[in-house]
DNA sequence: AAAAAAT
């Protein structure tokens, strides 16, 4: 296998980047076709790059260098950014020129000129940061009106300006701050609103003087002045902000479980804890170990006054002379088989139901329970047949009970709460003698969706919205980094069903603009995560404005004992539910580990994500994940990242590229990792190996959805190989590692495994045909050449069989 | 570390 196939200098392959085959005069892509104005802007609706010129040509890293530029394009956000970047170039000569001596170069701005009229402190501006400098000087001159309002004139031009390309420099300079930038991450908000529009900046303006607050702050950052005496004052105050922290624990106080919280995060420095803590962390040694967290659990409860009362009251399940509830999810010894009708399986200490995948077969939806406008509405998402999660759940739900579902990635979960959600709303509304109404004006939601990121909150709309409104139902998302108007016009319109993430939702409810005492139906998607650190409190204080006594349904591919919290308070004999035989050997997905060398990754993720199909990328962070993103795009790799330091309608839009195969490559954290369905991704690639099984199977299960074939490359330094042998001996997935160096023929290397794959696939058909091999035994002791090698002896054998 | 509300 050849080594160093890559030619040095850093300069990408010719095969790697279509463009330069093409041809272009040397120096840099030629910039054809930049003249043409209007429909080129990015700022006007119907821009579209790629639309009427052939594509860009592409510089390389040392063009890009040499010209002055960071190694990596500063916005990684999508096609749309780049071509008025390339725009820049036109204006490059000059700048060059300029960059001799870079005073001048500034005074070359047009926004500096101007505003350095207007202050006389220019010097000290330019002895700060770039950006700051301005801001504090802004700030002096805040006690005269007048000249800020001048100032302000001169930003309409810069906002002009904004569509003009000359703009696009500026910010990729702040791009290039940004390093120090996520230092200050406390501050990144207000910035953040500044990058979004420019409106969010006037809106600043009359802010001002919170403005002068911040300034407050920045000294802290301007340490590197001179001037300690001013700042060492403000920092007294950051003392004061400390406390403010400390305050945090008393307002735990008031959360008797906050009680526990502190006490818990500080032994989180010691990793020992971590078993005691437990409850999702997947540490192998936890395991055991959460067996003993157990005898706290009652003690929490105690210590929630309103808990015992409620269950009493409200739940027909409770038992008041035990003292417990009547429970399914830990197992009772002394019980026995409780189901004694199917198989029992027990996984992570949570017994389940499973059904059997046969026993959904030939069962229509509306034999579960569902009716025909349900049917209908399920028919037009492309869902004939209930799935095996469906068939099991949804006439559990229907009866009303409390709900635990397991099936894996992709097996159709979304529909086994929503369709039945909206069935039973139907239901419930029928005995209340008010159905057939019109819909009223302001009524209250009945029913609440709860997903962990905002794409999936929208995902899951797109799915029971439809189920809704063919019963007359209404749905609305409700989830941050959107302007909240159109959400609260909704709800005041009168909702059904509210789907969204937990930030925005109690936000509104604090704002009395969500009422949710009506709800009678709690669905949580991802449920053992939503009980994650930072989760779950959250959830359950919303879960707690919901009704008492309401139905609650928890869904999630890696269903676990994590979801104990909120089972012990909320739910009431839950029903658990699972498919039976939803391992890893039956999966569609082919796993494989490369161990390489950390200098290498980027370039290696390059390689991999270099080919046809739609390809997933993980990173662990929002910066590597740009990183990637524009080291994929130095290689001519079309790709465009998600994650959250990315503003809402960005991350919508990038998912949708990929969705629309506008991009084949998406570079993502793990806000893409769970739940999000894109069809046809056939290649996950883990730049960073995650840390919990739970992670790897949820991010694995972005791919080889329903049933399709997927691949997924976890990529791992030498030194991570046993964390990764116990993760993946956790997740019950077995994989090959494979030493891989740049040079290597990574192409070959999937396709080999595609290879096995398929021949499985023919040894399986061709077994049927002949009927002679028993296919379980030979997949378990082949390697793959023989595989193929076995699959060509037996299809000789089919043939022959066919010919006689 | 990321995600989830703004400010």
């Amino acid at each position: 296998m050849p080594k160093n196939k890559k030619p040095q200098g850093g300069r990408p392959a010719k095969n790697f980047d279509p463009s330069y085959a093409k041809g272009g005069s040397k120096g840099g892509p030629a910039r054809a076709g930049s003249s043409k104005p209007g429909s080129r802007s990015e700022g006007h609706r119907g821009y579209r790059p790629e639309a009427d010129a052939p594509r860009k040509e592409r510089w390389s890293r040392d063009e890009r260098v040499s010209t002055g530029r960071a190694p990596h394009r500063s916005e990684r956000d999508g096609r749309d950014e780049r071509a008025p970047r390339s725009f820049d170039r036109n204006d490059r000569p000059a700048r060059s020129y300029d960059r001799d001596d870079r005073a001048p170069r500034t005074n070359d701005r047009n926004d500096r000129a101007p505003r350095s009229f207007d202050r006389n402190d220019r010097p000290a501006r330019s002895f700060d940061r770039n950006d700051r400098n301005d801001r504090p000087a802004r700030s002096y001159d805040r006690d005269d009106r007048a000249p800020r309002t001048n100032d302000r004139n001169d930003r309409a031009p810069r906002s002009f300006d904004r569509n003009d390309r000359n703009d696009r420099p500026a910010r990729s300079f702040d791009r290039n701050d940004r390093p120090a930038r996520s230092y200050d991450r406390d501050d990144r908000a207000p910035r953040t609103n500044d990058r979004n529009d420019r409106p969010a900046r006037s809106f600043d303006r009359n802010d001002r003087p919170a403005r002068s607050f911040d300034r407050n702050d920045r000294p802290a950052r301007s340490f590197d002045r001179d001037d300690r005496a001013p700042r060492s004052n403000d920092r007294n105050d950051r003392p004061a902000r400390s406390f403010d922290r400390d305050d945090r624990a008393p307002r735990s106080f008031d959360r008797n479980d906050r009680n526990d919280r502190p006490t818990r995060s500080y032994d989180r420095n010691d990793r020992n804890d971590r078993p005691a803590r437990s409850f999702d962390r997947n540490d192998r040694n936890d395991r055991p170990a959460r067996s003993f967290d157990r005898p706290d659990r009652p003690t929490r409860s105690y210590d929630r006054d309103d808990r015992a009362p409620r269950r009493d009251f409200d739940r027909p399940g409770f038992k008041e002379s035990s003292g417990r509830r009547d429970s399914s999810f830990y197992p009772a010894k002394d019980q026995g088989n409780r189901h004694a009708k199917t198989d029992d399986v027990v996984l992570e200490r949570l017994e389940a139901q499973a059904i059997q995948a046969t026993d959904a077969d030939g069962v229509s939806f509306a034999d579960l329970g569902l009716g025909g406008n349900v049917v209908a509405a399920l028919r037009q998402l492309g869902a004939e047949s209930p799935f095996p999660i469906q068939a099991a759940t949804i006439p559990v739900v229907l009866e009303g009970r409390d709900v635990l579902g397991r099936g894996k990635t992709g097996s159709g979960k979304t529909i086994a709460f929503g369709a039945p959600t909206v069935e039973r709303l139907m239901k419930l509304w029928a005995e209340s003698g008010k159905a057939g109404g019109k819909r009223q004006m302001g009524r209250k939601p009945r029913a609440l969706i709860l997903a962990p990121t905002r794409e999936l909150a929208l995902q899951i709309d797109r799915t029971v919205q439809p189920i809704a409104q063919s019963v007359g139902l209404f749905t609305t998302q409700i989830y941050g980094g959107v302007p909240q108007q159109r959400q609260v016009g909704a709800l005041q319109r009168g909702v059904d069903i509210v789907i969204g993430t937990p930030g925005r939702i109690e936000d509104l409810i604090e704002q009395r603009r969500l009422d949710l005492s009506e709800v009678v139906i709690t669905v949580l998607d991802e449920a053992d995560h939503m009980c994650d650190l930072g989760f779950l409190e959250p959830v359950q204080r919303i879960i707690r404005h919901t009704a008492n006594g309401g139905q609650k349904l928890l869904f999630s591919a890696t269903l676990d004992k994590g979801v104990a919290a909120l089972v012990d308070e909320f739910l009431v004999d839950p029903a658990v539910h699972e498919v039976a035989g939803e391992d890893q050997a039956s999966s569609t997905i082919e796993h494989r580990v490369f161990v390489i060398g950390n200098h290498e990754k980027r370039d290696i993720v390059a390689e991999l994500a270099n080919r046809e199909g739609k390809t997933l990328v993980f990173s662990r962070t929002r910066a590597f994940a740009e990183d990637l993103t524009g080291h994929l795009e130095d290689y001519g790799i079309r790709a465009v990242a998600l994650h959250g330091d990315l503003n809402q309608s960005r991350r919508t839009r990038n998912l949708q590229q990929l969705t629309s195969g506008r991009v084949n490559v998406l570079v993502a954290t793990d806000v893409a990792a769970r739940g999000i369905h894109v069809d046809d991704i056939d290649l996950v690639i883990q730049a960073d190996a995650p840390d919990e099984y739970k992670t790897y199977l949820h991010r694995s299960g972005r791919t080889g959805r329903a049933g399709k074939t997927g691949q997924v490359v976890t990529l791992i330094p030498r030194n991570r190989q046993r964390r990764m042998v116990e993760l993946l001996d956790r997740a019950e997935i077995d994989v090959d590692f494979v030493d891989m160096r740049l040079g290597d023929d990574f192409a070959g290397e999937l396709e080999r495994g595609t290879a096995a794959a398929v021949a499985i696939e023919s040894l399986d058909a061709a077994a049927d045909a002949v009927d002679v091999v028993e296919l379980d035994d030979v997949v378990e002791i082949i390697e793959v050449e023989e595989t193929i090698e076995i699959v060509e002896t037996v299809s000789v054998a089919a043939d022959e069989e066919f010919a006689g």
